[in-house]
RNA sequence: GCCGGUGUAGCUCAGUGGUAGAGCACACGACUCAUAAUCGUGCUGUCUGGAGUUCAACUCUCCACACCGGCACCA
């Protein structure tokens, strides 16, 4: 038996869970489930990322332990798989004793090797990503691309890890194995950034608490990304060298977002070659959802309502929206009127009714299942088909093509509403003689209908319980694996029905009853104690201030150079928002610029001063004045 | 600016060196077992634009444009 290890990333809990969140352990769900009824052994991992200066952060507004702050946020976590019917096998929480002993032993052998050694960091640091920038990030005015926020000197000391020594070895083994990134975009990106070269890491923090202290300097706690990592084999017991751990390592797939890709494709597979574990097979990096168009945003209330769409189409349809309608790798726009469509064609008409007529017909006509005595045109052809698409979808699965595995069942089950419709079944009843052939049809009808819930199964769980129990098959067939489908005629005759209901009704579409835009809860207030003080205002000197020239940065995308006159000066700006205006769109304007900013040298020409803009998704606008006003007043 | 990708019917996408396909949507027809469902037929396309290679390109090469990633740079 073939085992199979399966991981989402283990969840920052800064925040409740969201669709993103949802999408990643819906498609790894899929996968387990599938392997499992492939008879696979499988361990399917999930969990949250506890620690860090953010965390306790967060906590300590909250007037909370962190730790009482991480149960609440887990629980969250917990409670939504339950809700879409995640079936990991551990939840696992860096907080607990399984994974902090494992933390230690990983990083103990890790320094063990003499890949870790002490440096004097230096350097600029933005405090909500935990991160320090390097030289070539920070860019000229030190500013958090994330959080817009400056960085800050700090200076301490840390423990690095040789990432750069691996820069090879990592090369190498992309190279030589092909499925080791997916999809292959991915793999280039990651190709591309080791040949402009890795810097080394740094693995820990002094100034942070909340975190797991280094075992071999108990004064600096480890830094949360090298320790989320090890999750990957610390759930497995890595700790005690355990059963598990031997079993299931290497993992078979490490699945998650793109943006995380380079920790799991890069730092986390070096860290392994340095203590000499395998790295896992496959690091899957899937693409992003948007919604109607546009990228998912708290802060400008963007996001994908799952309560009112699974309220509204069941779990099941959710989540066989998920998965057929995007392409695994790449962003998938989220769009109610598409699980609609999706509802009502697949589900609904194709799915949904052909589970409904056939059993109509069977219990109109015979007591249970029909005995299949009397063969006929387009049997052989159908069970062939049913052959084919096993082969087919298995193969899908193996690549994570879950939107073609989808759409290969749903070519058979189209075919066998065309069966039904070609063979005229239903005026088969009119005779006895003809009536062995109508069995048989119908016989062929609800084997095809077993066959389909089996490989749905992974996908809609319920919906494959629900065919059953209508089939009449009793709870063993919940068990049954991909073997049984393989061959013809598993289904036992005889059995009577269970009662027939539409497992998917129709929704009733004539009139879109979808107020096109569920309001958003309104996004939360941030929390008091980033107020400022007036003082701190009164320390910005912005001011009015006329574009009287205005040109592109070469060599820049995003960079107009502009000449500002502040009635008493004239500045020399350098803008980011070439992509928004023309130069010559700005001639003329007054705009609010920030006078008393430190000058810095942007691609080698110096701003001297920063402009105001606001910005939402992909648009930007530059403030300006409802009328005019002397150039160099002052704004407040 | 650099690296990579994409650009095909209204929508989502597949595709091969010999001038195009699927599903949805739409129209018409058939059927009536069924959830106004199913089945059949039809439908629109300058296969982003231009040049080149070739007997022949949507499919190969080059250039351009647009969009999407990543980087640079910066918002």
């Amino acid at each position: 038996m073939s085992t199979f290890y399966i991981t989402t990333p283990i969840y920052y809990t800064n925040a409740e869970p969201h669709a993103g969140h949802a999408y990643t352990t819906i498609a790894a769900d899929v996968l387990a489930r599938y392997h499992r009824l492939k008879g696979d052994d499988v361990f399917f991992l999930t969990g949250v990322d506890e620690h860090g200066e953010n965390i306790q952060k967060i906590a300590d507004q909250k007037n909370i332990s962190p730790q009482a702050y991480c149960d609440q946020i887990a629980s969250t976590f917990t409670t939504l798989w339950e809700r879409l019917n995640v079936s990991y096998d551990i939840f696992l929480r860096t907080t607990s004793e399984l994974h902090k002993s494992g933390v230690r032993k990983l990083l103990n052998t890790l320094y063990k090797t003499g890949d870790i050694y002490k440096g004097k960091y230096e350097g600029y640091y933005c405090r909500p990503c935990e991160r320090f920038f390097t030289e070539k990030e920070q860019g000229t005015n030190r500013i958090c691309p994330i959080h817009n926020l400056p960085l800050e000197w700090v200076e301490e000391d840390n423990y690095f890890f040789a990432l750069s020594k691996y820069q090879d070895p990592l090369i190498k083994h992309i190279h030589e194995n092909p499925e080791f990134i997916q999809p292959e975009s991915r793999r280039n990106e990651m190709l591309n950034v080791l040949e402009s070269g890795l810097e080394d890491v740094s693995i820990s923090r002094s100034s942070v608490s909340w975190g797991i202290p280094l075992p071999f300097d108990t004064e600096h706690i480890s830094y949360v990304w090298i320790e989320a990592l090890s999750n990957y084999v610390t759930a497995l017991d890595y700790a005690q060298d355990g059963e598990k751990f031997r079993k299931f390592w290497p993992a078979d797939v490490h699945l998650m977002a793109k943006d995380i890709a380079r920790f799991h494709a890069l730092i986390w597979p070096a860290m392994l070659m340095a203590v000499k574990l395998p790295v896992p097979k496959k690091v899957v990096a899937h693409g992003f959802l948007t919604k109607d168009g546009e990228a998912l945003s708290k802060t400008l209330g963007i996001f994908i309502d799952m309560d009112t769409d699974i309220g509204t189409y069941g779990l099941d349809a959710f989540r066989y929206y998920l998965l057929r309608e995007f392409s695994f790798g790449n962003d998938g726009d989220y769009r109610p009127s598409r699980l609609d469509a999706r509802y009502n064609a697949d589900l609904a008409n194709d799915l949904g009714n052909l589970l409904n007529r056939t059993l109509g017909l069977v219990s109109k006509n015979f007591g249970g299942i029909p005995e299949p005595t009397t063969a006929g045109e387009f049997d052989a052809e159908i069970q062939q088909m049913a052959r084919e698409m096993v082969e087919k979808v298995d193969a899908l699965m193996d690549q994570l093509v879950f939107d073609m595995a989808l759409e290969t069942i749903w070519e058979f089950v189209r075919r066998i509403n065309r069966y039904i419709q070609q063979t005229q079944v239903w005026a088969l009843a009119k005779s006895e003689e003809t009536k062995g052939r109508m069995g048989t049809i119908l016989y062929n009808s609800m084997e095809a209908l077993r066959v389909v819930a089996v490989l749905i199964s992974p996908f809609m769980p319920n919906t494959a319980n629900r065919i059953r129990q209508q089939l009449g098959l009793d709870e063993s067939f919940n068990d049954q694996g991909l073997d049984t489908v393989a061959e013809w005629g598993g289904l036992p005759s005889g059995l009577v029905l269970g009662k027939p209901e539409p497992i998917f009704p129709r929704k009733d579409t004539k009139k879109s009853k979808r107020t096109s835009k569920g309001r958003p809860a309104q996004a939360e207030q941030p929390a008091d104690d980033n107020l400022i003080s007036f003082d701190q205002f009164q320390e910005l000197d912005l001011r009015v201030a006329e574009v009287i020239a205005a040109e592109k940065v070469p060599n820049a995308d995003r960079l107009l150079k502009l000449q500002v006159d502040l009635g008493s000066e004239k500045r020399q700006v350098v803008a980011g928002i070439a992509a928004h205006y023309a130069p010559e769109d700005l001639i003329g304007k007054q705009i609010i610029l920030v006078a008393n900013l430190q000058p810095a040298k942007i691609r080698g020409i110096e701003s001297q001063g920063m402009l105001l803009a606001a910005e939402g998704g992909k648009e930007l606008a530059v403030a300006t004045f409802e009328r005019r006003m002397p150039s160099g007043a002052q704004v407040r």
